[in-house]
DNA sequence: AAACAAGGAAACGTCAGACGACTATCCTCC
DNA sequence: GGAGGATAGTCGTCTGACGTTTCCTTGTTT
C-alpha cells in the first residue's frame, strides 16, 4: 500500500491557475486578480502565490508589471510546452489541438547497451525495460516512442504493465519513483526506416529527436526516452521569460 | 541620454548564484548554503533569496529538498540552455565549452514579406531591418543568424549599427527596448545552400531552426529571428524541474 | 555488538503583516 | 486643452514566526 500525500500548497494553486488560463477563466492579455485577491479567494498566503505566479512568469504564460499588475501573455495559444514540461508528449499533442492516445508496440526485457548503461549508472548487460510506444494525435500516429528504464526498479511482472500509462505514471505506479527533473537533448535528424514505417510520409525528410534522461529527486537515473516526431504535424514551441 | 536603471535585487542575486554554480563555487552534487546564510551573505531578505532558488530549481540547476537543503544538480554540465534562455546564442555555444564571436555578414533595409507582416504587427511592404550574422565558435562558423526587426523601432541611421552585438543588445541600445519574452519554435530541417555554404559539411544532412519571436513586455513584437545550426556541433539540452 | 526507537537540530515550506517602488488614473490648476 | 501633482492600486522586498520534513545523535532494547 502507499499513501497518497497531499499535494503541496504551491502545486494546487499552480494546477488551478493553469487551469484557469488554458480555459480562459483568465483571457489572454486580460488582466488577472492581483496576488492579494488571490490569496483570499484560494485561502493561501500571499508568499505561495507569489511562488506560482513566478513559475508561470518564467514560463511566459503570463506578465507581471510592477505598480500596475499580472497580464495573461497575449500569446500564450501560440506555446505548446506550457507548463515547462518539454519531455511531456501528451501534453504536446494536446497543445496542438489533438486528442492524444498511446499505443503500445513491445514491451520486454532486454540488455543494456554500454552507452545505456553509463548514463543509466548500471553495468552494461544489465536487465532493461524496453518500451516502444506509438503516440496518437486523433488516431494519427505521431510520436514514435522508445523508453528504457533498469529492469531492477520494477516491483511486478513486467506482463501487468499498462503501455497506454503516461511515463510519469508508470514509474511512480509500478516503480514507486517520482520524476524529479528531466534532461532533453534536441536533435535533428534524418527519418529512420522503423520511425518512417510507423509514421510515415516522406521516406527522406527531416525529423525532430528528443533524448530524454529521467531522474529522481536523488539524481537516481530512472529512464531514458528517444523520441521521433515531425515537426511539420507536431509544433514545439517554447516561451522564456524571466520577470 | 538614458539612465542605467539599477537591476532588480532578485535579478542581481540571481546573476551572483548563477556565476557561483558555473564557476564551481557551489561544485556540483554538493550542497548549497542555507536560504538563511545567504540571505545573510548577501543582505537581502529570505524572501528574495527563495524567488531565486525556485527559478533555479525550475530550471533544473539546483534541486531542494525540504529538512535537507538545496543541491546542485550533480548533471547541471550536462545542460547548456542554463537560464532557460534558448534563444541566447552565445550562451548556447559558450556552454558547450567554445568561445563564442559574432560576425556581421549584412546589415540592410528591405520590405517585410506578408507572413513578416502579421508576426511583427506592420503592414505588409513596411520597412524592415535585416541582419544576417554567422555566430563562430572558437573561430568556426557553427550558427547562421538571419534576423528582422521593423525599421521604424530604430532611432539611428542603420549603418551605425554594431553588427557584433548581441540581438538583445542593440534593441536595448539603438531601439530603447527590453526584450521580456520569446518564443521559440523549434524545428528540423534540410541544410540549405546559404546554410551549407557558409557552414560546410554535408551537403544533405537535417539540421535544427531556431525560429525565435522576440517582445517586449507591452508584447509588442521586436524582432524575429531565424537561426540554422547543426546539432553535431552543438548540443542544445535543456533540464527541466519543478520542485 | 547490532538493531531499533526517541529526540533534537537544521533546513525548506507557509503564513502574516508591513513598507517601499512603481504605474495608471483622476483631478486640479494654469 | 494641456501640464502637473495627488492618489489609489499592485507588485517587490523585508521581517519574524511557525509548520513540516529530514537527518543525525543518543539511548535503549534485543
Amino acid at each position: 500500500m502507499h499513501i497518497i500525500q497531499p499535494k503541496a500548497i504551491v502545486e494546487q494553486v499552480d494546477e488551478i491557475l493553469l487551469e484557469r488560463i488554458k480555459e480562459g477563466v483568465y483571457p489572454a492579455g486580460s488582466r488577472m486578480p492581483s496576488e492579494s485577491e488571490l490569496s483570499e479567494e484560494l485561502g493561501v498566503s500571499r508568499a505561495s502565490i507569489r511562488t506560482v505566479l513566478a513559475k508561470l512568469a518564467i514560463n511566459g504564460l503570463i506578465i507581471r508589471k510592477q505598480g500596475d499588475g499580472t497580464y495573461v501573455n497575449a500569446r500564450v495559444k501560440e506555446v505548446n510546452a506550457h507548463s515547462g514540461n518539454l519531455w511531456d508528449l501528451t501534453q504536446l499533442i494536446e497543445s496542438n489541438g489533438y486528442k492524444p492516445s498511446i499505443q503500445s508496440l513491445a514491451i520486454e526485457k532486454r540488455k543494456a547497451t554500454e552507452k545505456e548503461a553509463i548514463v543509466l549508472a548500471l553495468e552494461p548487460g544489465e536487465d532493461l525495460l524496453f518500451m516502444r510506444r506509438l503516440f496518437l494525435a486523433d488516431g494519427k500516429p505521431v510520436i514514435l516512442a522508445n523508453n528504457v528504464s533498469p529492469l531492477s526498479l520494477f516491483r511486478e511482472p513486467i506482463e501487468s504493465i499498462d503501455g497506454a500509462l503516461h511515463i510519469r505514471d508508470i514509474l511512480l505506479q509500478y516503480c514507486r519513483q517520482r520524476i524529479w527533473f528531466a534532461i532533453t537533448d534536441i536533435r535533428s535528424t534524418m527519418i529512420g526506416k522503423e520511425a518512417h514505417d510507423l509514421l510515415g510520409g516522406d521516406p527522406q525528410r527531416a525529423i525532430l529527436e528528443l533524448q530524454v534522461a529521467f531522474y529522481a529527486k536523488d539524481n537516481l537515473p530512472l529512464a531514458l526516452g528517444v523520441n521521433y516526431f515531425d515537426d511539420s504535424f507536431l509544433r514545439l514551441s517554447l516561451a522564456q521569460a524571466w520577470n
